[in-house]
DNA sequence: GGCATGAATTGACGCACATCAACAAATACC
DNA sequence: GGTATTTGTTGATGTGCGTCAATTCATGCC
């Protein structure tokens, strides 16, 4: 817990390494203090923002675990993104003024809320907050990439290996385990991600552990075989 | 054929309208022109760049057609989109100062070559196209949303219905016809972008023939059902 | 604390798409 | 202009994952 007398700031987040303030002078994080005039707290289950709300800022997640999800008319819904503290979602407002998909915390979370009028502003006068914006949004963009990698040419255990990597080694970045992890998400949405149904979700689990490869205890799993995963991850080679 | 004496400038660029000088006044419009320093033009078959080549500029599609994928170690290759006239392709590279992928021409193109630092600085003094820069990032993030959707939860007819759909729509907005279009790509690459396999492509075209959805003549397309089609898409909940 | 509800596991079965293969058509290349 | 190569089509067969269903296990709620 923070004492009361310190300042919520950019300056003294734990997460000021990973997230937009990252590199920027003493001067220039002052004022990025200054536009993050609000921050928000949310339940598990509420949403930040969702597809077709007005898109006026961009957050910062301080604490807590996100999804965003894209849900059509016609009742599919389809996860695009697990996204945990330090990292920013709304990009996809900013093409249409408006939200293009839901995003809900799956625990109880805090994000900065950072206009995206002001920031823009900010971003033409400090060179590195302006690169660092753009690097961020292409980040998105290669990430969003090998998602498509995935969903286009992998096996469901491929996918499922990938998947535990890629978040215990952005975990690890944050200062966790890198072989323990607690999965804020359902089956069901780990399938979503996927483009799995969430019984093969499970019964994937259930094979690594079988190969013992993880432990899994509902949603706590444990890695046994980093190796493996890795190994299975880029393999389609000697699969035929 | 243009003749020699009229600059090629993104001011008389028959593209203006869907490119990066979207919006821009006359005076910027020039700006942008001298950023706009180099043309460069493709045969088919050539790569505008290379997964690990280091990331320099963005580019502006003048002429042609362009795949953008990723190849792995293991002998995966997913086809990450297709690029058509007043899009822009590189993206990809600004967060890592490499690309990540690579950029193939599907026919003889030309491009426009933007550094990206003279983007940026020019992006800071010209809010207009600061703001289109940020639009155009968010809108390729959105696309892939969409993609996400496409390979996670639609079926063979859906993902290929969407794809000739997105198509023509892209193309009408250039001045072509709205139910006419040549493929400018194999089965397999549409394949690879779709995740399915080429025989999977192959047949889906035709029964979409035998229920009188499309005329197909190799690569030549002409859509008879725009409705049917656009049902297809958005109908999971038919379907069980 | 017990009941209700949602989440996860596991099995049996079916199907959509992959795979393998043969052939046809178009295009590229001497 | 003829041959080689690439691209596309279609059929037969296999399989990985989806679907349906039953059961167990957590979690939340009076």
């Amino acid at each position: 817990m923070l004492s009361p007398s310190i300042k919520v700031a950019c300056s003294n987040c734990n997460l000021r390494e990973l997230c937009l303030p990252m590199g920027l002078s003493d001067e220039e994080m002052d004022r990025l203090d200054d536009l993050v005039a609000v921050r928000r707290k949310l339940k598990r289950g509420q949403t930040l923002f969702t597809n077709g709300e007005k898109f006026t800022s961009l957050y910062a997640i301080r604490t807590g675990f996100f999804k965003t999800c894209l849900a059509t008319e016609d009742g599919r819904d389809q996860v695009t993104g697990f996204q945990m503290a330090g990292e920013i979602i709304g990009l996809d407002g900013i093409v249409h003024d408006r939200h293009s998909c839901d995003a809900v915390a799956l625990e109880d979370a805090e994000v900065c809320v950072m206009p995206f009028d002001r920031l823009e502003e900010l971003s033409r006068e400090v060179t590195a907050l302006q690169t660092h914006v753009h690097k961020i949004m292409s980040r998105e963009i290669v990430r969003e990439h090998g998602v498509m990698l995935l969903l286009g040419s992998m096996r469901a255990e491929e996918r499922l290996a990938a998947f535990l990597l890629n978040l215990v080694q952005r975990l690890h970045a944050r200062g966790f385990s890198q072989s323990e992890l607690i999965l804020r998400m359902t089956r069901e949405e780990i399938g979503s991600y996927l483009g799995l149904k969430l019984e093969t979700v499970s019964r994937t689990f259930s094979r690594f552990v079988e190969e013992g490869m993880v432990e899994v205890k509902q949603r706590h799993v444990r890695i046994l075989d980093t190796q493996a995963l890795q190994a299975l991850v880029n393999s389609t080679s000697q699969c035929h």
